[in-house]
DNA sequence: TTGTACTATGAATCCGTCC
DNA sequence: CGGACGGATTCATAGTACA
């Protein structure tokens, strides 16, 4: 996982590199990059021109780039990149892959088949999606993006309390409301016409660094297109590595993420959880006199457990750590004794995790 | 597509028949059904036990028939039985099948693969999902099901109107929220434990058959469990033939679907669903660009708080919601942070909650 | 009868660190 | 690397009990 400070160098930290994205990943150093986020070709297969029905042409995906011949060369297609992408992440690195119908069973499945494991599926609900004009189908409203971790084991980064709070309070779902990308943010040709058939709007690429990364993370796209990931990866002080065939969209890119400022550093500190909180052994509350050996502990019920000078607990028939014995008497297959064991003053039930709050601030 | 009336007599109509779903496929005359709808095994590839943050026990699905050795082994069976029931569909008939991550991606691969054309894929919403108890993962909130025709030359029923109806008169999208089983509908053992693991609400199936099947169609359905397919088929006088292989999804779905008769009109009118009202986080304001992070916010008395990249406040003290913040400042027991708060444009003080509505008048 | 408080539960790939 | 152990973690509904 540590890398020479030769081959870190290497790395095109906030550049967009042309190429193609599977020979320019074989070129990168292994276990480098923390997150990829890819948008890859959809393999449509449209028969011929769409007209609304005031007979306006819709501008649809018909770009050379998105044209395969079979499954089959779409599979291969996935399975090299895919293959390129998971030799350049570290070993809790993680990937997000955004497709539709038409290509993201295949992507999905070739994931698997590599050796990602999938931790969620997450559906791009869009709150202003193309109509079906037809009124053949119904309105595809959606898209789906697929997070995986480099393999089994890897334990990549979730910020759980970060996406918590953007949701208010109530745990994120795998279902994310969220208009598509139009008005200003859109990038326009000097034409006028739209710069990027597909360009995804920055509030999902928003909620997936902020809830997948940390400051200063590297994230890598290798279909950069008119760089949605960089732009959005600078804001939130991410280094990002843009790959792109085009030259054009890389144009756009380029002025695009020219323009962009960082968001102050105060305000990419996210909600952090418990779990990254010092840890504060029970005994230290003995030790430093906040609570006496001798001294009668009461749970919920009112049972109590007196306190031995090593910081275990004891009742007649039990011994052991705090979280021991609250589970032992519940029957319970574990329990956090911190929030189960009052101690009394002054006639009043106070719970011992007020104390480890108390050192815990006299340590900051 | 017109059978002898000899082949036609052979359909098990209305009939549960026992046994493996390839195999009594496999006996059916070819070319006989109109719509098939699939719930395979998922491949759940579970742990151990989980329990909720109170201790209680997750009622895990362990099942015998959800297990397989590998993906490969899973891949091979999905094939199987897809090759058998697009044999049996007529020239126009089509399919769906519902999955989660877990297997959809194999499906849908296998789909293409054994020539069905994809019409749609659907997400089920739900308004209930178990959340994730252990704070790793996003809520699972959804399932995906595919819509395929036999082939990329089939026409399909597809009742555009109906559904539009169903929609409230707006054309139907690819995103139905609808709340899981539960209560009444979900079938119980005699001892009072679940009939089967994974029943299906009816106001799914219901909105599946409204727009895909007309009255008089043959629906099948390959993994019949206890019968949601029947049921609802029945309620809406389609003709149903369901495979299981247990003798006690059997034994329930018997009874349940000599049930359906009776209360077949009131049954109609309780399968509307009613839609979630839009709930907007105020993570949803700097996801979408219209507040910035490190952007401040003013109070009445013009305390100042900063806002952070995961939709929280933060002032030199205090940290947390837009609620939060607002009723700590205030000393208050709760505080609407909505009409609380102000930002500061062209040199006046306009109230955050301007920004919700314009989120909201854009959902509906 | 009505309102409130409490309990039960759902297709789940659900812990991290130190020894 | 396996085992021990500290301790963090949930949302929407439906049903039930009781005032």
């Amino acid at each position: 996982m540590t890398k020479s400070g030769a081959e870190v160098a290497k790395l095109p930290l906030n550049e967009i590199v042309r190429g193609d994205c599977i020979d320019v990943m074989n070129a990168l150093p292994e276990a480098s990059v923390d997150l990829i986020f890819a948008d890859p070709p959809y393999n449509l297969q449209l028969g011929g021109t769409l007209h609304r029905p005031d007979n306006s042409r819709v501008d649809a995906v018909d770009d050379d780039w998105d044209q395969f011949a079979s499954f089959e060369a779409y599979d291969s297609f996935t399975k090299a990149w895919l293959a390129a992408a998971r030799r350049i992440l570290k070993p809790n690195g993680a990937i997000w892959v955004i497709g539709s119908y038409h290509n993201i069973f295949r992507v999905g499945a070739a994931l698997q088949d590599e050796g990602f494991w999938i931790l969620n599926d997450v559906v791009w609900r869009k709150t202003n999606p193309m109509p079906n004009f037809k009124g053949k189908r119904m309105t595809n409203a959606h898209e789906t993006m697929i997070w995986a971790g480099r393999d089994r084991s890897a334990k990549p980064t979730f910020n759980y309390d970060a996406l918590k709070a953007l949701n208010e309070g109530t745990q994120m779902r795998s279902d994310w409301t969220l208009p598509i990308c139009s008005g200003h943010e859109r990038l326009k040709t000097e034409e006028g016409g739209k710069a990027h058939p597909t360009q995804k709007p920055q509030s999902l690429l928003h909620r997936v660094l902020v809830g997948s990364t940390n400051p200063g993370d590297v994230v890598l796209d290798p279909f950069f297109g008119t760089g949605t990931t960089g732009a959005v990866a600078k804001m939130l002080g991410r280094d990002f590595i843009g790959i792109e065939r085009d030259e054009g969209y890389i144009k756009v890119a380029k002025k695009r993420l020219s323009m962009i400022r960082s968001y102050e550093k105060a305000a990419l500190e996210v909600t952090t959880s418990k779990r990254a909180e010092p840890r504060v052994p029970f005994g230290q509350l003995v030790e430093r006199g906040l609570l006496r050996p001798g001294e009668t502990l009461v749970n919920p019920k009112g049972e109590v457990a007196k306190i031995r000078a090593d910081g275990t607990l004891a009742t007649k028939t039990l011994k052991g750590s705090i979280h021991q014995v609250g589970a032992a008497l519940d029957g319970a297959p574990s329990c956090n004794g911190w929030t189960y064991w009052s101690f009394v003053r002054d006639g009043q039930r106070v719970v011992i995790d007020s104390l480890r709050q108390q050192i815990r601030s006299e340590m900051s």
